[in-house]
DNA sequence: GTCTATATGGTGATAGAC
DNA sequence: GTCTATCACCATATAGAC
């Protein structure tokens, strides 16, 4: 413990991470942590500042409101889940067939979902609490998520590559009430995402029952 | 459930219902309204209250504490949901197949969860908001009912009704994942809840992809 | 950057009139 | 049964010391 007084930023050192930014970032997984718990308005700004240890009165050195930090929350949740989709999808070869393009998005909406575990955890449990203004344009994103699960299913439709009596919109909320569960109970110790994914994959491409023993 | 004071003896007339009886339902349906929506810690007895077209002391002629008042909802949503798929598996004649079964239960949890609309709901959003100690039977009785499901589709598999491949616990937590986010969405001047039903049962059953052709 | 102290308002619950 | 009035407490947010 021999250091000098500051190692303020006197140049623009673009990588060096600051004492701010990093209490930043530990008051805001701080707050997804205590906010998927415990709700929005059961949240206390003390609650907040004692799981990142700080005092209540110095987290509005990083976020002016307790609307701007959950609104920061839902930020990281949502763009991060899909983002990681959307990237996968288009880094997929051209030639990839629509079957495997969604198998592909199971898995990265899957382990994104996890990955960002207590941020995704918070958006999918207080979005409906937040105060209206904060919610709507949350809403928005998560939303236009879905349609893009919708055009990827009415392109698989399109192809033939999905039974003609399948609703796709359906499907969709079907698929996805399915993936985002597995936030409520999944946890590390057991099977691996990729085996959850993979099992789930299963389950959604051919359904639970063996086929009839003559077809 | 039976808080509150005890209710007068009716002379008799055992069909009449009373005064409180009404007021205490209409108390009681819309606390699971506004709790489903605002969270626990969010609600006020105020806004049960206005919902109810009482003052907030009033409420305490019935539910003696907030916590008794949101015990008394989340029965209403977990009982009337197992309580009624139990009851439609246990009518079903002895020969039914385990597919068959399955395929009932699936119908019941949707009607019976979309039927409790609010109590399930609420169940669902705040169940992990409460405090400890009414949280604790609840979920208890939850987990009772996720096994009614595992011996279900273990017995299905037992017979052979079910691929080899499919592991029961996850597909457990699949299929009620996904009947259950239909509590975030379906409105009831869309398809009817038995075509929801349908549907969901033939991606539960058959999957999404139309078998290769050579099949 | 982080602290302590505090202002202003909302919350669960109670008491007692009607 | 339902109301009004009220208490004791806890919340968000601010101000200013260090």
């Amino acid at each position: 413990m021999d250091n000098g007084p500051v190692r303020q930023r006197r140049r623009r050192d673009a990588e060096k991470v600051s004492k701010a930014d990093m209490s930043r970032e530990r008051v805001l997984i701080s707050a997804a942590r205590i906010f998927s718990v415990q709700g929005y308005a059961g949240t206390t700004m003390r609650d907040v500042a004692k799981e990142a240890g700080l005092q209540a009165g110095s987290l509005y050195y990083y976020y002016p409101s307790k609307d701007l930090l959950i609104e920061a929350v839902l930020d990281m949740g949502i763009h991060g889940v899909s983002n990681a989709v959307y990237s996968t999808i288009a880094e997929l070869p051209p030639s990839t067939s629509y079957a495997d393009r969604i198998r592909a998005a199971v898995f990265a909406h899957l382990r994104s979902v996890l990955q960002f575990g207590d941020y995704a955890l918070a958006s999918r449990r207080v979005l409906g609490q937040v105060p209206p203004d904060v919610r709507r344009k949350h809403v928005l994103r998560r939303d236009a998520y879905g349609e893009f699960w919708v055009k990827l299913l009415e392109a698989a439709r399109g192809a033939g590559e999905i039974r003609d009596d399948v609703d796709v919109k359906l499907a969709r909320t079907f698929i996805l009430g399915a993936l985002n569960s597995a936030l409520e109970w999944y946890r590390p110790n057991g099977m691996t995402i990729d085996e959850v994914a993979s099992q789930f994959n299963v389950l959604i491409a051919d359904g639970l029952f063996r086929p009839p023993p003559g077809a």
